[in-house]
DNA sequence: AGCACGCCGACT
DNA sequence: GTCGGCGTGCTC
C-alpha cells in the first residue's frame, strides 16, 4: 500500500499521510517523486502542500486516511537536497514542517499556481490590436504611444515599456479592450562567465581565497575576518568565479534588500547576466523567475536575503554568508530560524565550501574558528593601504549641549567639512524626540497597548510607538491638566536634524532613518550623490552602518554613545562592540585616515575604554572569555519559550506549569529561568512571559526543546494564550 | 491558522 | 422564536 507523506500548510508539527489520488494507478505511483505539490483535503478545506515521501506504512489508523485530490507537478519543485534541508530546519527549529517548506517555494507557487513558461513577462498585441489604425487612440496619447511600441515588434518586454513611460496601468487598460495581452519572451540565455580575473589580491586576500580552495570539493567553513575596507568582497567575487568555472552555482546570504543596489552592481560588472536576486521587495513574477532560474541552473549566482538560504538549487558548490553578525539573518518572529547556520547546514550537506565575512565576527562563529570547527582566514590591513580610523570619547559631562552635539564635536565637524570631507553622525532614534511630557503636571504620553512611550514625529505631525506602531494625533494641550505646556524629552533624528539646520546652515544635510528613506531607491539616489564628494553632513540611524561604505567621510560621530552602555542583554556588549566597530568604518579612506569620535558620560567606562583601547578581535577574545566563565552561549546552548496573552496572569501561569512538568525530566546540566516578564511585558495589547533554558550542549538543548514542545502542545492552551518557541535566541526580549 | 460546532443575548 | 457572539477542538 503506497501512501502519500505530505507537508501540509498548517501551524501544526507534523506530516500527514494520506492515499493516492483516485483512480492513480501503481505506474503512476511509482513515478512520484517527492517534492512535487499535491492538492489535499484538510478538515473542511483544501491545501496545497509538499509530498516529503512515498511510504508503504502509515502510523494513522487505516479508516482515518484520506485520499489526495490531485498531484500538481510532474517535476519535483523542491529537489532532494532542499527538500531535506527543509525537514531539517524544521526539526532543529521545532516548527511546522508545512510552514518551512513552504518558504522554499515563491509565494506564488504555495498555493497551488502554476509555474509560467521561464521568460520575461512581456507584451503584445492581440489580433484585434494588430488591426487597428495608427491613429485610433489619438484621445488617448499615452495608450497610442504604447501601440506604436507594439507595433513595431512581435513583443516588448514588460521592463522596456516601463522604461519607455509606460505605467502598467495603460497596459490594463489596452488589455481590457482586447487590444494588447501579456505574454513571455524567452528567457534570455545567462552569458557564459567572463575570463576577467578581477583584480589583483594582495597577499593577505591570496591566503584566504587559496586557503579556501584548499578545501574545495569537501564541506568547509571559512569564517572570513577582514576590518573594513580590507577587500573581502574581492575574495568573495574570485570563489564565485572559480566556482563558476567548476559549473557550480553560487549562493550569496546578505543581511537586507538595502544593500542589493551596490551588490548587485558589482557582481554584473563581474559576471554579466546570470544573477538572480531574490528578496521579499520584488514583485510576485520577478519572485518566481528569479526562483525558477535558481532552481533550474538558468542562475548561476544567487543573491538574497535571509530566506533565500531555502532556495532550491540545481548545483550548489559555493555559499557566502556576508555580515554574518548581522541579526537580520535570524528571524524574529514566527518561525525564528537563523539562515546564517542553515547555510552552514546546506553547504555540510552539499559538501561544499560555505565562507562566512565580517569585520566584526558573532562570538558564535568566532567561537567555532578558535575551536578549530570553522577554518579562520583573517584580512588584518585595509586593502590599497588606507589607513584605519583614530577613535577618541568626547566627555560631554558638564559640556552644553545644542541638539545633543558638544561644543568639541561641532569644533571638530566645523573642521572635517572646511577640509572637504563629508561628516557622518549616529543617532540610534527615529522621530523627534522619545517622549512628550506635561510640563505643569507630568503627565507623558505613552502608548495605550504597550509599556512604552510614544515617540513625538514633528513632520508627520503625529505621536508613534516604535514596538506596535500605534499612531496618535500630536497633542498641543495635556489631556490631564489641558496645560499648553508640553515639553518635548530625549533627542531624535528629525530634531537633530532641525538643529544641524541652524548650527550648519550653509552645509546640505542628509537624514538617513527608515522614516526619511521612504522611496524605493531613495538610498540609492543619495548614495549616488554622496559619491559626488560634496562636503555635507549626514546624520541617520543604524541604517547608516550597514553596508554602505562613503569614501569622503572624513569624521563619524556617535551622538549618544552611552545608549550602547546599559543593555540588560547579555549580548549587549558584544552588539555595541559591533556596531561602534561598524559605525567607525564608514571612515576614511586611503590618503585621509578617518576620525571617530564618540559622545559620552563614561569615558571610563570598562566597555568604553575598550573600545578604545582594544580591535574587535580583542575584544571579542575577552568577551567569550567572559562568556565562559559565565556558562554562556556559544559555550552553552540557549533555548527560549515565549508566551502571549491578553491576560496579565495567565501566561505566568503556562510557563510555570510548563516548567514543573519539564524540569524533572532535563538532562543534566540543564537551567530553566523563569518564567519571567518580558522585558516589554505588554506589547500590542498582550502580556508577554518567557521561560528560558540554558543547556550545556546541542544534543540537551535539543532533548529539552522536544520536551518542553511536547509539554506546551499537551497543556490546554485556554484563553487566547499563544506561545512560541524560540531556539538559539539572539534577542531576549 | 482556518473553520467548524456549540451554547447564551438582542432583534424581525 | 432566530441571528450571531467568540470559546474550544480538530485537521491524515
Amino acid at each position: 500500500m503506497s501512501i502519500l507523506r505530505v507537508a501540509v500548510p498548517a501551524p501544526l508539527r507534523q506530516l500527514f499521510d494520506y492515499l493516492p489520488p483516485e483512480g492513480t494507478d501503481t505506474r503512476q505511483i511509482a513515478g512520484l517523486r517527492p517534492g512535487v505539490r499535491v492538492r489535499v483535503p484538510f478538515g473542511r478545506r483544501e491545501l496545497t502542500g509538499i509530498l516529503t515521501a512515498v511510504v508503504e506504512e502509515s502510523d494513522s489508523p487505516p479508516g482515518a486516511l484520506r485520499a489526495a485530490l490531485e498531484v500538481l507537478d510532474r517535476e519535483p519543485l523542491l529537489n532532494a537536497a532542499a527538500l531535506s534541508l527543509g525537514l531539517w530546519a524544521a526539526r532543529y527549529y521545532h516548527h511546522p514542517p508545512g510552514e518551512v517548506l513552504a518558504l522554499a517555494l515563491p509565494p506564488g507557487l504555495r498555493e497551488g499556481g502554476q509555474p509560467q513558461p521561464p521568460g520575461t513577462p512581456a507584451w503584445r498585441l492581440t489580433t484585434r490590436g494588430k488591426g487597428l489604425p495608427a491613429d485610433a487612440l489619438s484621445r488617448s496619447p499615452r495608450q497610442a504611444q504604447a501601440l506604436g511600441l507594439l507595433q513595431a515588434e512581435e513583443a516588448v518586454s514588460a521592463a522596456r515599456l516601463k522604461a519607455e513611460g509606460i505605467s502598467p496601468a495603460i497596459l490594463r487598460n489596452l488589455a481590457d479592450k482586447q487590444l494588447a495581452e501579456r505574454c513571455t519572451l524567452p528567457p534570455v540565455e545567462a552569458a557564459p562567465a567572463p575570463a576577467a580575473k578581477g583584480l589583483a589580491l594582495n597577499p593577505d586576500q591570496q591566503q584566504a581565497f587559496d586557503h579556501v580552495l584548499s578545501e574545495w570539493g569537501n564541506f568547509a567553513c571559512h569564517l572570513l575576518e577582514g576590518v573594513t575596507g580590507s577587500g573581502k568582497t574581492e575574495v568573495y567575487l574570485q570563489l564565485i568565479a572559480h566556482c563558476l568555472a567548476q559549473g557550480r552555482q553560487a549562493l550569496v546570504l546578505i543581511p537586507e534588500i538595502g544593500l542589493t543596489p551596490q551588490t548587485l552592481q558589482r557582481f554584473e560588472q563581474r559576471f554579466g547576466s546570470g544573477i538572480a536576486v531574490l528578496h521579499s521587495g520584488l514583485a510576485a513574477g520577478e519572485r518566481l523567475a528569479a526562483w525558477d532560474a535558481a532552481r533550474t541552473g538558468r542562475a548561476r549566482i544567487v543573491i538574497g536575503t535571509r530566506s533565500a538560504v531555502f532556495t532550491p538549487l540545481r548545483e550548489p558548490g559555493l555559499i557566502i554568508v556576508d555580515e554574518e553578525h548581522d541579526s537580520a539573518f535570524k528571524q524574529q518572529d514566527g518561525f525564528r530560524y537563523s539562515a546564517r547556520d542553515i547555510a552552514v547546514k546546506r553547504a555540510q550537506d552539499a559538501r561544499c565550501c560555505v565562507v562566512l565575512g565580517s569585520a566584526t565576527p558573532s562570538l558564535e562563529t568566532l567561537h567555532n574558528a578558535l575551536e578549530g570547527r570553522y577554518h579562520h582566514q583573517q584580512l588584518p590591513a585595509r586593502a590599497g593601504a588606507g589607513t584605519a580610523p583614530s577613535i577618541a570619547t568626547i566627555d560631554v559631562r558638564c559640556q552644553p549641549l545644542d541638539g545633543g552635539l558638544s561644543p568639541p564635536l561641532v569644533a571638530a565637524m566645523t573642521d572635517c567639512l572646511s577640509s572637504g570631507g563629508q561628516v557622518l553622525l549616529f543617532l540610534n532614534r527615529r522621530g523627534y524626540a522619545p517622549t512628550l511630557q506635561c510640563h505643569d503636571c507630568g503627565w507623558m504620553a505613552q502608548c495605550g497597548a504597550c509599556d512604552a512611550r510614544l515617540t513625538v514625529h514633528r513632520r508627520q505631525r503625529r505621536l508613534r510607538c516604535h514596538h506596535c506602531g500605534a499612531t496618535a494625533p500630536l497633542a498641543r494641550s495635556c489631556p490631564e491638566c489641558s496645560s499648553t505646556r508640553l515639553l518635548t524629552n530625549g533627542l531624535g533624528t528629525e530634531q537633530a536634524e532641525d538643529s544641524l539646520h541652524r548650527q550648519f546652515a550653509s552645509w546640505p544635510i542628509h537624514r538617513v532613518d527608515s522614516d526619511s528613506m521612504q522611496g524605493r531607491d531613495a538610498m540609492q539616489q543619495l548614495v549616488t550623490r554622496l559619491h559626488t564628494g560634496e562636503p555635507c553632513i549626514l546624520i541617520g540611524t543604524q541604517m547608516l552602518t550597514k553596508g554602505h561604505h562613503f569614501p569622503e567621510v572624513g569624521l563619524v560621530a556617535v551622538i549618544d554613545a552611552d545608549a550602547l552602555l546599559f543593555s540588560p542583554d547579555f549580548r549587549g556588549e558584544e552588539r555595541m562592540a559591533q556596531l561602534l566597530t561598524q559605525v567607525a568604518g564608514r571612515a576614511g579612506r586611503a590618503d585621509r585616515p578617518g576620525r571617530v569620535l564618540l559622545q559620552t558620560h563614561y569615558p571610563d567606562h570598562p566597555a568604553m575604554r575598550a573600545i578604545l583601547e582594544q580591535s574587535y578581535g580583542e575584544q571579542a577574545r575577552r568577551l567569550l572569555r567572559q562568556r565562559q566563565e559565565q556558562g554562556l552561549p556559544p559555550w552553552s546552548q540557549m533555548l527560549m519559550l515565549r508566551s502571549d496573552c491578553a491576560d496579565p496572569r495567565a501566561g505566568e501561569q503556562f510557563l510555570a506549569r510548563l516548567r514543573r512538568e519539564v524540569e524533572p525530566r532535563l538532562p543534566p546540566g540543564c537551567k530553566l529561568i523563569g518564567p519571567l516578564p518580558a522585558p516589554l511585558q505588554r506589547r500590542a495589547g498582550k502580556f508577554r512571559h518567557q521561560l528560558l533554558l540554558n543547556a550545556p550542549d546541542r544534543r540537551s538543548a535539543q532533548y529539552a526543546a522536544s520536551q518542553m514542545v511536547a509539554a506546551a502542545e499537551s497543556l490546554p492552551g485556554r484563553g487566547g494564550l499563544s506561545w512560541s518557541i524560540d531556539i538559539d535566541p539572539l534577542d531576549l526580549n
